[in-house]
DNA sequence: CATGAATGAGGCTTCATTCAT
DNA sequence: AATGAATGAAGCCTCATTCAT
């Protein structure tokens, strides 16, 4: 692994455990092994740093969107995405952990969830659900509440939560 | 208003737009319009300024409670809780923001939709749920993803999803 | 005893231990009992503290003085010199270690000894010894390092070294 | 001289003129001309700043108790130890009055004096003296007093109380 | 590519002090 | 006489960032 990869993998490490302003370069550098200075040659500023971290998205999520575009049937659409985030390699729960508490003081919506919005939307109009769109935002955010379960350590059994999902949606 | 309590009303609002870390006691005093030291004064630390808003939890939230222990009826209790988050006021909405990106890097976890949890679990139970449980946490993850919305500016017609969200409970 | 009065003594404790500059006139407050103003009700400012703490000196030595003065036995004269650290009450030591402190930074120079240097000056004169100045100052700055060893916590046995220095002048 | 150097050596001169507490790191950057955050680069904090330049004891003492160990005479010795601080360059009385300075808050015990003290202790048990600890310990307080009188100002002629002291011992 | 010395701005906090009560 | 709220200046320290090597 490069010393520009150990910095993006300790960033977003730090970042999603402390929070982005709770992280210091210095910090960053440290546990990276590299000298502060490096972070600033490779990324320009920690500001940037985070910026291309975060356009890993496509990047981190086009696997799994690329299996969703191969789904023909729409009940199959929605499985799929209710179960989506199983699917998630685990060393990229750091990454999503950040996507999502990114949301909450930037403009930034590209957290997993958001990216199945269209996939789910497609699936419940096919599938003739009166307000699609409603339905479609309803699922959402339970999927995102779910998500994070997954993400901040608690107790809850979010497979399990995600199979009474499935059958409440019969898919 | 006291300046003491100047000072709470801006450090939440802050903080709950920028984020702790982001938001200097400098600005906040002067958004205050008090002197820095008078914050220190007050509430001895930065860190220890947060603890006492998160403190608010039970002052904020016992009027919604106190409502609940008097439904007696399982199924309004469910639609109570569903419907709760429609009855905080609009000024505590940077309160509760607070305490959902908090939930992210320290262990709290006293979130609005939090401490709903006991009632509705109960009410399930009332019910003969199978599961009621997992049906507790699902419910209760699905609103967290609701309540963001408000909370977050976002285009979405949460009160709709509140509605849909009865309609499936059948409440 | 009287709150200014307290104050006093908390100050003398404090400064005496800590150092001028590391002790706080809230610290001093505390320890006293009394709110934070009121030092500056009766002294007008930390430095002013300070002040009339070592102005006390007066009050402190004279009983000593006053014997001394009485002595005409030079030799005798001596005698009491040398041992006149162990007339020192118990609670003036935090006083006398102050003014041992302030010795260092400020041109202040009153310390106990030297306010015996005349006497011994005197005592050497009487006694017809040659270089009785210089002999003075030897046997000054020699009291002095004894005296240190009461004031700062230390295992020698400054009674012992006394009783050797009275030897040493045979008187 | 490195910048490090320039700060140690700054830091040594105001803290011996002022006073620990009372010298700002601030101060210590301008007289150094260096920016004030190289200080915490170089020492991490104030207080690591104060250790790291007491610890230099060793370095600053050790030319003179190298000439001590050569010497085998026990008068040779006690006349070595009572002209030793004759021997200590002028730029090191700064460090030298810090050390005594610090004697009376904190419980460090490296003063000058204090380093020959074995030596003497050693001289007085081989020239037969009865009650050789004690001796030792009133020879060294009485050259700390004296000791003093060079490191602070004052109109004593600190070499010639050193010579009487020469005779009084005989050495 | 990589480092380590260096910086200026700003962060949190404490200080001595004042003032209305 | 005594308090407690309030302040502005300053203190220590950390931060993101730059630059010479």
């Amino acid at each position: 692994m490069s010393k520009r990869e150990q910095i993006l993998t300790e960033a977003i490490n730090l970042f999603s455990v402390k929070g982005v302003d709770a992280t210091s370069t210095r910090l960053i550098s440290e546990k990276a092994g590299v000298s502060e200075g490096l972070i600033f040659k490779h990324f320009k500023s920690k500001e940037s740093l985070l910026e291309q971290i975060l356009e890993q998205n496509q990047m981190r999520i086009s696997p799994i969107i690329t299996s969703l575009q191969e789904i023909e049937e729409p009940k199959q659409t929605l499985r799929y995405c209710i179960e989506a985030m199983k699917k998630i390699p685990r060393e990229d729960y750091s990454y999503w952990k950040l996507c999502m508490m990114v949301e909450h003081t930037s403009g930034f919506k590209n957290g997993f969830i958001d990216q199945l919005e269209i996939f789910i939307l497609d699936a419940f109009k096919s599938l003739k659900f009166a307000r699609a769109t409603l339905e479609t935002q309803l699922l959402t955010q339970s999927l995102k509440g779910i998500f994070s379960t997954m993400l901040i350590p608690s107790n809850i059994d979010s497979e399990a939560l995600l199979t009474l999902m499935l059958r409440k949606y019969q898919v």
